[in-house]
DNA sequence: ATGCAAGCATTGCTATTGCATTACGTTTTT
DNA sequence: AAAAACGTAATGCAATAGCAATGCTTGCAT
């Protein structure tokens, strides 16, 4: 098993080197984003853990880069852990993410784990009903006809199907899909709900979010 | 359940408050450590939420008082992370430790941990007869036939079954369901239970929900 | 047995609450 | 520079929860 460290940080590259290699893997180990997409294009690895802020290219860019040509799974490390770091990366194709610090036992773990669900995971597909949600491709579609959500939307939606049936608090979806742990006076959730509900529910006859006073919003097929 | 949380920081505690009402819990807010400790002593809650750092009485001197009297299960809030503070809150007694900033998220995941771990059994899952109750997707229904309610008949519903063929008083209804604490001359619980009833029994041979005079209410399969 | 009072059921009314919706200003992306 | 995305705030509407008035039961005393 092959894979690529994207580091710049010497000690943390070393470290990573070290103990990958000691729990057998063969390691390469790249300095700069620049490097690290030489390798990643050059070479077959069997995996990719990628600092996101890198000096020059970062770590966003040489991911897309590889997106355009591999399907490796990339492991994204990154210092700052906010929704919407996580949610770029994963967007942009990243198939898991490490906030900084972590503990090399957990970064084990999370190796392993993509190494045995194969190359990529395929597709996760959620479904309610008509409505399908593809979290690789980052795509929706209802009816077989495609849903273009932005970003924010698309998070919604993912949590409210990964959680279908279940009604979601709007504290709960406030702290899913935004960073807000500590605001409660605004109405975030409910317009956003409205926007996707523009585009998932309003041109169809049978709704799919509904509303439930005092409690939150769920996802669900109703006859 | 009933939960107890103790946060002098108003915007903090206000948010708590609403996301776990919504979440389906009936919630006391104490804005001080003495309001607090007589509270936690006064009253039977299934778990209290406390904030360490506390104008007046601190977080631990609670914790430490309550601990005396009491085997709730204590959640602890704390700006500061560090390993000290988390020792000793344990030390103490809490149950669980969260550093500020945390996500709503992971503080409702830990609450229903410690409740479900907790003496009284918190089934997600409550049944009597052909009546079920599902208090994570909240929702009902009774011989196979949904049945929709609001928040507060919910919980009132929820109440009676966690302790069904138990006799419940007014008092300790109105305390469970409402922030009543001792407001007598009103008949909210009456009401209450007569909305209850019109969904729950009134269309079913069997009724399950039992006025015992002078006593209150009891919730049971009878023959 | 019968009447009486206390406790409970039932109902309509209304203030309140919670939500939907729209418009607008700011930020981000292209 | 233009467009899209996003958050905030204001408005209006509708479900709901509490109140109070009325009618019904039940148990007890006569």
């Amino acid at each position: 098993m092959k894979i690529l460290v994207v580091e710049d940080e010497p000690k943390t590259g070393d470290y990573l080197r070290k103990g990958l290699t000691e729990s057998g893997f063969a390691v390469d180990l790249a300095r700069t984003g620049t490097e690290g997409e030489f390798l990643a294009l050059s070479d077959e690895y069997d995996l990719v853990v990628l600092d996101v802020m890198l000096p020059g290219m970062d770590g966003w860019q040489v991911l897309q880069s590889i997106r355009r040509t591999k399907l490796v799974p990339v492991l994204f490390l990154s210092a700052r852990d906010t929704v919407e770091d996580r949610v770029r990366g994963l967007e942009l194709g990243a198939d898991d993410y490490l906030p900084k610090p972590f503990a090399f036992a957990e970064l084990l773990a999370r190796i392993r784990s993509l190494l045995r669900r194969g190359t990529r995971q395929v597709s996760q597909l959620l479904q309610v009903a008509d409505l399908e949600l593809d979290c690789i491709k980052r795509r929706v579609n209802r009816g077989g006809q495609r849903i273009d959500l932005t970003a924010k939307e698309f998070l919604l939606l993912q949590v409210l199907m990964e959680r279908q049936g279940e009604v979601l608090s709007r504290s709960l979806i406030a702290s899913q899909v935004w960073d807000m742990n500590f605001d409660s006076d605004t109405n975030v959730v409910d317009v956003a709900i409205r926007r996707l509900r523009a585009k998932v529910d309003d041109p169809y006859p049978n709704k799919l979010i509904h509303t439930l006073r005092g409690m939150g919003y769920v996802l669900e097929a109703r006859l």
